[in-house]
Formats: C-alpha cells, sequence, structure tokens
DNA sequence: GTTCCTGCAAAAGATTTGCAGTGAC
DNA sequence: GTCACTGCAAATCTTTTGCAGGAAC
C-alpha cells in the first residue's frame, strides 16, 4: 500500500541504459556511466543540479552541459522519467518499467520528495484514462504536504 | 441543483480575488486588476509569459516583473494555483475550491493543456491520502499524451 | 503626505548551444 | 583515423530583485 521501500536493484538499470545507449549507437564515454551509475542508486528523482553536486563530492565531476545532454538522450529513448515537483525545477529518474512505477510526495516545507505508490490510484487512472480525449502515454500524480519531519517541528 | 458549495455564485472570482487582497491590506492598482480579470476568464492554467502575451494583444500590457509579484501575492492567499505540467514552465490557474477542483491533460506534441476532472480518482486520492506519512495539502495529476488533432496529424 | 504598486533594468538561476580538444571505436 | 563525447564559455530563457517615479488611500 503506501511506502515503498527504496530496493537497491542489483539487476542493475545502469547496464541495461548503457547497454540501449549503445544499441542506439552510442558511445560509453565517462561522464555518461557516472551518471547512469549515480541515477541507478537513487531512490528517488534526482534534478541536474543535484546530479551535478553529488557527483563532483565523490570526485566524478561532470559538466551541467554533459548532464542536460545525457539527461536529453535518456528521456528520448524511454529509459528516464521526468517529473516536475514543484518550483521550476525538473527532476529526472530510472524508468524501470511496470513494478517500479511510483508517484511523489513533496514536502512543500523542505522540498525533499519521496515515492509511494497504490493499486486502486493506478486503477482510477487507468479507468478514466479511457474516457479522455486523448491517446495518453503516461501520467503522474504529486501529493503535497508536510513531511513527518516538518510537521512535528 | 441539490446543495451549494461554499463558492457564492454572484461575485466573479476576480472580485473575490480583488477583495481578499484588500482585506489583506493591498491596494488596487491598473496592472492586478488586467491581471485577476485575464485569469478569471480562462477555462485553463496560463504561464506567466502567456499572460504577458494576451495582455499584450489587448493593450493593456504589463510587466513581467508585476506578473510574477501579483502571481506571488495571489498563490499565498491561496487565490491561485501552481500547475507545473512540463518542460520546466509554471502556470497558474484561479482556485475557485471544491466545485472548481480538476486536473490537467498535456499534449506532449503541442503542449496545450485541458481540463478534466473525476469522481473517481478523487476518492482514490482521498483513501490513499489516508496512508500517507505526510501532512496532505493537495494534490496534481497530469496526464500526458496526443491530443485529438496532434495524433490525427 | 505616506505607503504601496509599477515598470525598467540588472541580477540570479536553469538550461541550451557552439566550438575545440580528448577519447572511444 | 574518424566521429562521438566532453568541458568550457557564451547565449537563452524564466524568474527575482533594486530602485525610482507614480498612483492609491
Amino acid at each position: 500500500m503506501g511506502f515503498m521501500a527504496s530496493t537497491p536493484q542489483r539487476s542493475s538499470w545502469a547496464e541495461q541504459a548503457a547497454q540501449a545507449l549503445s544499441d542506439a549507437g552510442y558511445r560509453r564515454g565517462g561522464a555518461r556511466r557516472a551518471i547512469l551509475e549515480l541515477l541507478d542508486e537513487q531512490p528517488c528523482a534526482l534534478s541536474a543540479v543535484e546530479i551535478h553536486e553529488e557527483l563532483a563530492s565523490r570526485n566524478r565531476e561532470v559538466s551541467r552541459a554533459s548532464i542536460y545532454r545525457v539527461m536529453e538522450e535518456l528521456e528520448a529513448i524511454g529509459l528516464l522519467q521526468r517529473v516536475e515537483v514543484g518550483r521550476g525545477v525538473v527532476r529526472y529518474e530510472p524508468a524501470r518499467g511496470g513494478s517500479g512505477h511510483h508517484h511523489h510526495l513533496v514536502c512543500d516545507r523542505c522540498g525533499r520528495i519521496s515515492p509511494f505508490s497504490d493499486a486502486g490510484l493506478e486503477r482510477a487512472i487507468r479507468r478514466v484514462s479511457g474516457t479522455l480525449p486523448l491517446q495518453v502515454s503516461e501520467h503522474e500524480v504529486v501529493i503535497h504536504g508536510a513531511c513527518a519531519t516538518c510537521a512535528a517541528a
């Protein structure tokens, strides 16, 4: 039901992604690999700035330009999902397909986001999708509020 | 119709908003009024840029800075809802309370957005909200796809 | 007259692009 | 050796802020 465990997947989305990129004619540069590995470890979406900072703190600094370019490639191939949660910031997370599908909780005070999923919600969305004047490709649910930590403070 | 929601029918949202701003100690400048009236007419959310262009085309040009400032005030008072639908763009629409509650369809080809609502979806969200580790304040559902026009093309 | 509202211009961020050097194949 | 990948710097674009003049009260 509610919360999802952040299971570090050993089946490695990073490897699949690297393979898919390779199949699509891309080469394997260091920057791209570092980004893929970082994204693969994440339980939830990161923004370009967060990726940049996190890599820098690991002495694997990658330029902003490269980060944006890699994001663009990955999104185009469908390996990355874009998540827009607030204050005009765009975040990205690995698209792991059905089993990993989830939505986002956003704390409006500290800005932190976390994943959740719910079968009933998915059913409701699937049902309504069939009635819309749109060829539906994907959907996104964002719930705003105050997280436990902030609500207690 | 049976019961009326909390929304008074006689005054427009623009008038209510102007009144609420007045109550909050704000004055009634021309730029602010023009923005309120434009927003009141809209069936769906507009971005700051769209507001700027639309007002300019009516010879009621308002500076960008004022648009952003008015948006900020209105959002703070709860008269405006922020909608983030894609490509890092933030849009705003009047928060008319319960009866006007809706979500958004986004055409990923032409960028156009339109409103929709569904009682079953709301129920599902209300139900899941109760199980989350978050004091929920609001929620947002965005469905992406290709609109009828673009899908046909 | 005082205080707030506006527009202008500059600043602050995020994202994109042009270009040249480096590295993958 | 060729062509893609990367970093740097500059350009774009959106949003925010400082300031001075004008408008609301």
